[in-house]
DNA sequence: CAGACGGCGTAAG
DNA sequence: TCTTACGCCGTCT
């Protein structure tokens, strides 16, 4: 009872609760795309799928987070991108390109390649792929909001009809930027500011018609004369 | 520990 | 335009 060492290790309000605390829970809520399996620990969502094979989900669960799983008979608040996530079980780069993907704004894209540099690893597109094609915690963290370099929408997870669907909720004006994939242009510019943006950054969408300068590169726009935008931070 | 495996990016056919 | 080949790199097995 008055065992010092016990007293010492127990934090002095683990009571009800204590199942709370070392195992974590998952129920239906609602999403952006209607209902989903979420798991949440005590420090925030810890996974998000589909409905479709409840099954599957503990069972993958506890392949990725080695932690055990019971139902969650409380009501689950709907997710957002404001839900909080506990992302302890992912490693530092998987961390750092998920932290990246969530900078991006509601109704805009960033190509592969640029979540790459923002974490400081130029090289490592593909990985970012891979770390978003595992997304623990997909319309959470906004990974449909990661495209290909060309502006194309390249693969998602729930399918890239879903990723449309997303973005264009969100805002984004699909046409447009499927206007820019086939003209080849990844970059637009303002001649009269000599800054050059990616096609869904805010700025590159106040340029008027007469200023606007389409580049197909980086390279491109910086012979030209053009620095990269300080906010959406093309690479150039 | 070596090798396989990708929601990628580019060049080349 | 579409397809293929290959480099790239963090994870998983």
């Amino acid at each position: 009872m008055s065992d010092p060492l016990l007293t010492r290790l127990t934090p002095p309000d683990v009571g009800k609760d204590l199942a709370d605390r070392v195992v974590d829970t998952f129920a239906t809520t609602t999403g952006p795309l209607g209902e989903v399996l979420v798991a949440r620990s005590t420090e925030g969502v810890t996974y998000v799928r589909p409905v479709d094979d409840p099954d599957g989900f503990r069972a993958e669960y506890r392949r990725r987070l080695g932690r055990p799983l019971v139902p969650d008979d409380r009501s689950v608040p709907a997710i957002d991108a404001r839900t909080r996530v506990d992302l302890r079980a992912c490693s530092s780069f998987e961390r750092d390109v998920l932290d990246a993907t969530a900078s991006i704004p509601a109704g805009q894209t960033r190509p592969y390649g640029w979540v790459a540099r923002e974490v400081g690893r130029p090289a490592a597109v593909r990985a970012v792929g891979t770390v978003l094609a595992r997304n623990p915690v997909p319309l959470i963290v906004p990974c449909h909001r990661v495209t290909r370099a060309d502006g194309s929408l390249g693969r998602y997870m729930l399918g890239e009809a879903a990723k449309a669907r997303l973005l264009a909720a969100e805002g984004a004006d699909l046409d447009r930027l499927a206007g820019f994939t086939t003209a080849g242009v990844v970059l637009i510019g303002s001649d009269t500011t000599g800054i050059a943006c990616l096609p869904s950054c805010h700025h590159a969408r106040r340029i008027t018609d007469a200023h606007r300068v389409p580049f197909r590169s980086a390279a491109a726009a910086r012979e030209a004369g053009y620095r990269g935008c300080l906010v959406c931070r093309p690479g150039m």
